[in-house]
DNA sequence: TACAATTTAATTGTATTCAATTTACTTTAA
DNA sequence: TTAAAGTAAATTGAATACAATTAAATTGTA
């Protein structure tokens, strides 16, 4: 043991953090290419497929990230006819995004990924559990 | 509950993996600030501390990253003076990686670092200790 | 009312990530 | 021994992330 221990890699809670979220994201790859999605592309799907409308600012929030991220996955996202992104006429500093029908359509084809990619994760159901409590115990420290 | 509740944000594991991962680097930000590193070249750095000179492919299975990425990042950190970039002479393909006199001197000023981000993480030590063997048992399965 | 302060998206610029391909070098096997 | 197969890094192109700034709209207040 010595003073430089603390800077091994090894001895990092952030890196094995931030190796295995993008190990995993990297195996919703074949599924999600199947929906012409990425990754950000399906969580920002996953917040319209259950509220339908939100604006920029809202879904900003929901996925922590900000207009810099989502101004161009939405507008990308609008091309491929997912969603529509219109001004709010009360406030119109506010973007609308809506969920189009072809995007309400997807939900269907989306349903059987969750379980597919439980496979793909080496973890028991009371694991996984316990890895969900602890990460949101990180995540609702940011408000 | 519903077909589609596994769709909800709030059911998946990957997304507060992504989320806590990118908010806990963004802490990291205003330390490594100060040692002019990003957090991937920080990570990379850690590699270097520990062993001196290791090269790109070794190097990138430490860090689950591939040359696509290592490359750009390396170029970066040879031009700041941390490292020097070396084809073997016993196998031109490789490229080793050593840390310059300027880059293990920034290992001094880099050991408070664990401890301060330590105090950003909303977390007991035995519950560090618990999210660390689960996320290791998810890497632990990519060889 | 005006106008300063605030708020929301968009923009700009830098730095990753990663899949797919290419280039250069080394090893293998006919 | 030399052509084919394999390997390591670099390159290319698309898509994030994010800090910092800008632009447009709204709100608060003198």
């Amino acid at each position: 043991m010595n003073e430089y221990d603390c800077l091994k890699l090894e001895s990092q809670l952030c890196f094995p953090l931030y190796a295995s979220s993008r190990i995993i994201i990297k195996k919703y790859k074949p599924l999600l290419d199947k929906l012409d999605l990425t990754y950000t592309q399906y969580i920002a799907m996953m917040v319209l497929w259950e509220v339908k409308e939100i604006n920029v600012k809202e879904l900003g929030k929901k996925l922590y990230l900000d207009s810099g991220t989502l101004t161009p996955l939405l507008k990308t996202m609008e091309n491929k006819g997912y969603i529509s992104r219109v001004r709010s006429t009360s406030d119109e500093r506010n973007l609308n995004i809506c969920l189009t029908s072809k995007g309400e359509k997807l939900k269907e084809e989306a349903k059987k990924i969750p379980l597919e990619m439980g496979k793909c994760i080496n973890l028991t159901p009371k694991e996984s559990l316990e890895l969900y409590k602890l990460l949101y115990k990180i995540l609702d420290e940011e408000i």
